[in-house]
RNA sequence: GCGAUCGUAGCUCAGUUGGUUAGAGCGCCGGUUUGUGGUACCGGAGGUCGCGGGUUCGAACCCCGUCGAUCGCCCCA
């Protein structure tokens, strides 16, 4: 006879309660209201789809793909791969369900991802995101009005210490020469990097400039920079960007050193950072990117679609739960406290008579009827209705300040207890 | 994938140089008390000291492994 025992839950996995579940919450309430003052689409997408959606679209190289991804196959043989980011699968929507139709389309939708890493404070294996899209929009006001949207709901949340930093990928042809140059520039001294930098020069060099290695430091400041490699037209966006986020209140800084670990994207890429110092900044420890995203013109090609511009963004609920407070418990509008045995029927009718009114209730009829009263204090209910025999009859009282509450709890059990007494 | 710290009741933790039945507060259950029913007091339930090995006459305490958490690196939201 073997012992049971309690399977641990999976790790890096969150059982969110309390406060925290409230501010997560907040976070996808918050969310969902300023989406529609934006008018972005609401859309529901499939946890999981075929590897490749993912594979070609972020690309095979990149850590994601290469050793994060929880990949299976199923019954049928197929790979399938649980969603590490939204941007694939929508991509993929886009284009398999006609979409184009409603170009350029404005989406937003929320919920579970996963990525095999190491947990950590703000990073977990099955994480949730909020996220955004516009596809089929090559103008500037596009990442625009996503940029809005992303700093309204950043205030709206009511955090105000971070700030967008901005750069800019060029085209294509940009974004390769500058690599090209880059590699060329590091390699001259590759000997004297990190290691891991000199790993990152054959994968991804533009990851090389935002390294935190004090060995790497030194070569930084001179490396070539994108500006140099910009063409006409990518500068004319750029410069068409900021201009719009300076004309619609979003401040930003300039970040050159900002890249992108996944491959498909353009022109803008942005994340929203604590500042220095500030309270979000020790809040959040390491994991400081609360929101990034950018332009992805490549990545509907990728999959076999027709060249499609589009940009997006999507941001951490956990990263963003933890910046917004602790908020309080909330209270119920009524304890109904029921000092005798017996009276299951009468609460039972009552609780649905006062939730009936819109009134949130919470029921003490149980345990030692000495302590139902205290337990119901304790509650922090803001009225305490009392049910007891006297005389023989039921009668009720309630306890109280708020008069509003107090004459409408009152309304409905006079009412219940004349019932019970006929 | 790499490094560091940690893992004792439901929760927060204490546990002296390894030594008899492992403790506290809070919470929970029951009772007593109270002339403002949220107070105070008494009692009770509840612990394979993460798990598995090892060292030792003897381990919560030392060693190894493992799982998990936390913090950082990498990467990223």
């Amino acid at each position: 006879m073997s012992k049971k025992t309690t399977p641990q839950a999976i790790r890096g996995t969150q059982d969110i309660f309390g406060a925290d579940a409230e501010a997560f919450a907040f976070v996808v309430e918050t969310f969902e209201r300023v989406r529609r003052l934006y008018r972005f689409r609401r859309v529901e997408m499939p946890v999981f789809e075929k590897t490749e959606v993912f594979a070609r679209s972020l690309g095979e190289t990149t850590d994601v793909v290469s050793k994060e991804m929880y990949s299976f196959e199923d019954r049928g043989g197929e790979s399938l791969t649980l969603r590490p980011e939204f941007t694939a699968g929508i991509a993929r929507a886009y284009l398999t369900n006609g979409w184009q139709q409603y170009a350029p389309l404005k989406v937003a939708t929320h919920g579970p991802l996963f990525r095999y890493e190491r947990p950590q404070k703000g990073r977990y294996r099955q994480f949730h995101q909020i996220d955004a899209e516009v596809i089929g929009a090559a103008e500037p006001q596009a990442d625009v009005e996503l940029l809005a949207m992303a700093d309204q709901l950043l205030k709206e949340l009511g955090i105000n210490d971070v700030t967008l930093h901005l750069n800019t990928l060029g085209d294509a042809a940009s974004r390769e020469a500058w690599r090209a140059a880059l590699i060329e520039y590091f390699r001259a001294v590759k000997d004297q990097l990190s290691e891991e930098s000199q790993e990152r020069l054959e994968k991804n060099p533009l990851r090389i400039l935002d390294s935190k290695d004090l060995r790497d430091k030194p070569f930084l400041a001179d490396a070539p920079k994108i500006d140099a490699f910009l063409s006409e037209e990518a500068s004319a966006f750029f410069a068409a960007v900021t201009s719009g986020l300076d004309a619609a209140g979003v401040t930003w800084v300039r970040a050159e050193s900002l890249v992108r670990g996944l491959d498909y994207y353009r022109h803008t890429a942005f994340e929203f950072i604590p500042d220095e110092g500030s309270a979000s900044a020790a809040a959040l420890g390491s994991q400081s990117t609360v929101l990034g995203g950018g332009r992805y013109d490549g990545l509907l090609e990728s999959l076999g679609g027709a060249p499609t511009p589009a940009v997006g963004w999507a941001a951490g609920i956990e990263r963003l739960a933890m910046l917004v407070g602790t908020s309080e418990d909330d209270w119920a509008d009524v304890a109904l406290v029921i000092e005798e045995e017996g009276l299951e029927a009468l609460a039972a009718k009552a609780m649905r008579a006062l939730r009936e009114e819109a009134l949130s209730a919470e029921l003490f009829d149980t345990g030692s009827i000495r302590k139902r009263f205290d337990k119901a204090s304790k509650s922090g209910a803001s009225i305490i209705y009392v049910v007891r025999r006297q005389d023989g009859k039921l009668v009720g009282q309630a306890k109280g300040h708020d008069q509003g509450l107090w004459d409408s709890v009152t309304k409905v059990m006079e009412l219940q207890l004349a019932e019970a007494n006929r």
